[in-house]
DNA sequence: TTCATTTCTTAACCCAAGTCAATGAAAAGG
DNA sequence: CCTTTTCATTGACTTGGGTTAAGAAATGAA
């Protein structure tokens, strides 16, 4: 139940990590608490920091007249790398998170430095990054040609769990319809039985 | 009117050019001319070489039960960076040409060797990848939240060239409708003067 | 518990996209 | 040049999402 060994049960996924490589992981580690409301990164801010959700939930999500439009949910074992990470430009979007949350915080600085000392990493951290734009594409695809129902019925298979941790009206937003569609949409599969 | 000097005025948009990166562009640069419906790349093979379209139009595109659907358009100055050309997977996607083209054709072991020489190169690289990323996720968000109709106006205004260029139905495919809705859209638009 | 707030569902109506079919226009090929 | 094929438009109809408004259900606080 220790905390500290999320981050070592995340790269464990991917490959068997020597002694040396979980004491230094470890001891790298800032494991941060988050009470649901608590923002991660603001519309406008620089992001100088990337995560991973160890434990909970966290929504990214931008304004439109007013309106909350979200983008991606993030859960257990998701990393979350913001484009103005990448970029060093403003944020166009907020994270939030909506449970209470466990999330692992990386710097550019250590980052770097873990990779220099442990280069066997580096394919890994590309793998995962190449294996997120190749989803995006993919799912690009499914919202341009997929009704909402589909979709919806795409997301129950694929993240069964978010339908019961997060509200619909959330889920909505997500599949970028009315939440009152969404009610329409679960009415129908179930009728449909 | 030299066709090699494509890729010269290619890299003039982003930085100067010293004397001798312009003779080692020159002399390294791959340029091939293509016919309408040549294929770039095919569905199921492993992406060699990325690509700049120098001259002509060029569709990514999949085959959904015969039915080709359109992910994206490349047209002069375009960069295509094949996703199976930077996983080492097989590619999902066809890539071919609908206009007679002249494309420049990079090689990994090409592009390394003239990183290596030319470091400062290296910064404007990551830039296009960036801003590329970048572009798909609020290309992806447009997609999601604006009307067919709304999207098309964007492409009008983003792309202006693209229509005249492009047969009706393959903008269709593109925008993910019907052709026979994009038609009715063009004359709603028409008529709202 | 009770009350207030938030979230979800339902109904009625409108409008835009899908589908099918027919026709008109434009391109391509001989 | 004419013929054939491809592409674009239009109409009639169906379907599903948006909108508005109302009420039900769940949640949370006092």
């Amino acid at each position: 139940m220790n905390s500290e060994n999320f981050l070592v049960d995340y790269f464990s996924q991917y490959m068997t990590l020597s002694e040396e490589e979980v004491n230094i992981i470890k001891s790298e580690d800032i494991i941060r608490e988050y009470k649901k409301g608590d923002i991660l990164l603001r519309e406008g801010q620089l992001a100088k920091e990337c995560f991973l959700v160890l434990k909970g939930c966290v929504k990214r999500y931008y304004l439109d007249d007013g309106e909350e439009k979200i983008v991606e949910f993030y859960t257990e074992n998701d990393p979350i790398s913001p484009v103005s990470y990448i970029t060093k430009e403003p944020s166009q979007y907020n994270i939030s998170c909506i449970e209470p949350s466990i999330i692992s915080t990386g710097t550019e600085e250590r980052t770097q430095r873990f990779l220099q000392k442990f280069p066997r990493f580096v394919p890994i951290f590309i793998k995962i990054g190449e294996s997120l734009t190749a989803e995006k594409q993919v799912f690009l695809d499914e919202v341009k040609n997929l009704s909402p129902e589909v979709r919806y019925q795409k997301l129950l298979e694929t993240k069964p769990d978010l339908i019961n941790r997060v509200p619909q009206y959330m889920i909505a937003s997500y599949l970028g319809i009315q939440p009152e569609s969404l009610s329409r949409i679960r009415k129908r599969l179930w009728s449909d039985t």
